[in-house]
DNA sequence: TGTAATCGAGACGAGATAGA
DNA sequence: TCTATCTCGTCTCGATTACA
């Protein structure tokens, strides 16, 4: 175990009052460290997530959180004689253990606020030019793409849970200041952690030897970095010390963000179990293909897309480039999910109800693609670089309903009522098609 | 224009090995 | 014997290149 919430400037505050806008700092405390807090700081709860506050006040009439700490009391529950307890990370913010009246920690009620705009932007792109990184973030959605059955179907990993991909939403979707990775925990690698390389080259991680991960209770862990002869690095000893002693079970996910230069080393939950059940009621969301290649703006377009898009069928979404104007990759679990290979053709519908034959076909290393056919529809319905496709299997996988959502328009309607009027744009999107034919 | 082959990089499961 | 650590082979994809 290592350095302990008690070995780090704290306090305490009983929940009484006014307390959902504004929260006083005890005067002892903001004097002891005088020049050391930030008038942005941020909260971090025992679930992960950060919220951002403002610290406002004076010397004579006291100090307080107030813009940011109102959503953070939402997202906590946090009620008249709760008991929480703030730990100065002697950095940029606090920790904040929560308990209830019954003496009981309690946990987040929801998940942490998304920002659409700023979602999927701050995973490090180590090296945008090196496609390597772009196919470990792309392995990562195709991983946890859903199937309509509602089961994971990736040929290696077939008892994969639907509740992966809503414990990766939430850790995706949660804002964090640092460089960071996001990475789901397995039995089968309780006793060792990857490092994703874009990783270990942008932080130099192969000459340090120790780093200190800092769970979410803020307790210290040293773990080794270990260098395996595949060139891959590695947290190795101490990380599955950090796995019991953090409880972590099969596909909880921790986002392991990287402060003062790596050498510490956040490391925030998203337990499987608790998002699942958040988001039962949640229908199922769309599977992005290579998001890591897209450039910002067509990630933020993308992200309000899946916030919006909602479908009972199995799906995926691309964004069409001029390497795929003559074939579109099918995911290789959907493609088996509708037997795609046996098919060779399907129907696509355009957003104008217009039909489009298009060939399948195998490629020798067997992956299924839309092949004749795709490219009279890309043409047909004007695509251009950025524009994004969902792709959704209907009739049983015996055709395909493509939803278009055009770069430009998304991006005229950005920050307005997102969701709304990306809800509204497919209609908008018939209209403006029909009279361009 | 359309299709196929190849490459590079990393995730992952399974199994081997080392050590307590 | 059990657990931790390490290695290997398989799988996946987009990009690139070659060819018809």
């Amino acid at each position: 175990m290592g350095k302990a919430f008690r070995d780090r400037a704290s306090f305490f505050k009983v929940m009484m009052g006014d307390f959902k806008t504004s929260l006083r700092i005890p005067t002892p405390f903001k004097k002891r460290l005088r020049g050391k807090l930030r008038s942005k700081s941020v909260l971090r709860s025992a679930r992960g997530g950060i919220w951002h506050v403002a610290m406002r006040g004076s010397d004579r009439d006291g100090w307080f959180f107030q813009r940011g700490w109102e959503a953070f009391v939402a997202d906590h529950a946090v009620a008249v004689g709760d008991f929480l307890v703030f730990v100065f990370d002697g950095d940029i913010g606090f920790d904040v253990k929560i308990y209830g009246k019954n003496g009981c920690e309690k946990e987040a009620v929801v998940s942490p606020k998304k920002d659409p705009s700023e979602t999927l932007v701050q995973c490090l792109p180590a090296n945008p030019n090196r496609p390597s990184t772009a196919t470990a973030e792309r392995r990562k959605q195709f991983i946890f793409g859903k199937t309509s059955s509602g089961t994971f179907q990736a040929t290696r990993r077939p008892s994969i849970k639907v509740e992966r991909e809503s414990v990766l939403e939430a850790a995706s979707s949660t804002k964090f200041i640092y460089p960071h990775f996001i990475a789901t925990c397995r039995k089968s690698r309780r006793s060792y952690m990857t490092i994703p390389m874009a990783l270990v080259r942008e932080f130099g991680l192969t000459g340090k030897q120790l780093v200190i991960l800092r769970d979410p209770v803020g307790s210290s862990w040293p773990v080794r970095i270990a260098s395996w002869r595949s060139g891959r690095m590695v947290f190795a000893t101490g990380w599955s010390d950090f796995y019991k002693g953090n409880c972590l079970e099969d596909g909880d996910v921790c986002v392991f963000e990287f402060v003062q230069n790596a050498s510490l080393i956040h490391v925030h939950i998203f337990r499987a179990k608790e998002v699942a059940a958040e988001m039962d009621q949640k229908p199922g969301e769309c599977l992005l293909l290579d998001k890591k290649r897209m450039s910002d703006d067509d990630k933020r377009n993308v992200v309000q897309i899946t916030s919006s898009f909602k479908s009972g069928h199995s799906n995926f979404i691309a964004c069409w480039r001029k390497s795929r104007s003559h074939f579109m990759t099918v995911p290789s679990y959907l493609a088996r999910e509708h037997k795609l290979k046996m098919k060779k053709q399907t129907i696509l519908h355009d957003p104008c109800g217009k039909s489009w034959q298009v060939k399948i076909r195998e490629r020798a290393d067997g992956r299924v693609v839309l092949a004749t056919g795709w490219h009279e529809f890309s043409k047909g319905n004007h695509l251009k670089e950025g524009d994004t496709c969902v792709f959704e299997f209907i009739r049983g996988g015996n055709a395909i309903q493509v939803h278009i959502y055009r770069k430009d328009e998304s991006n005229t309607t950005a920050g307005n009522g997102l969701k709304e009027e990306i809800n509204d744009q497919k209609q908008t999107l018939n209209c403006s098609l029909t009279l361009l034919s």
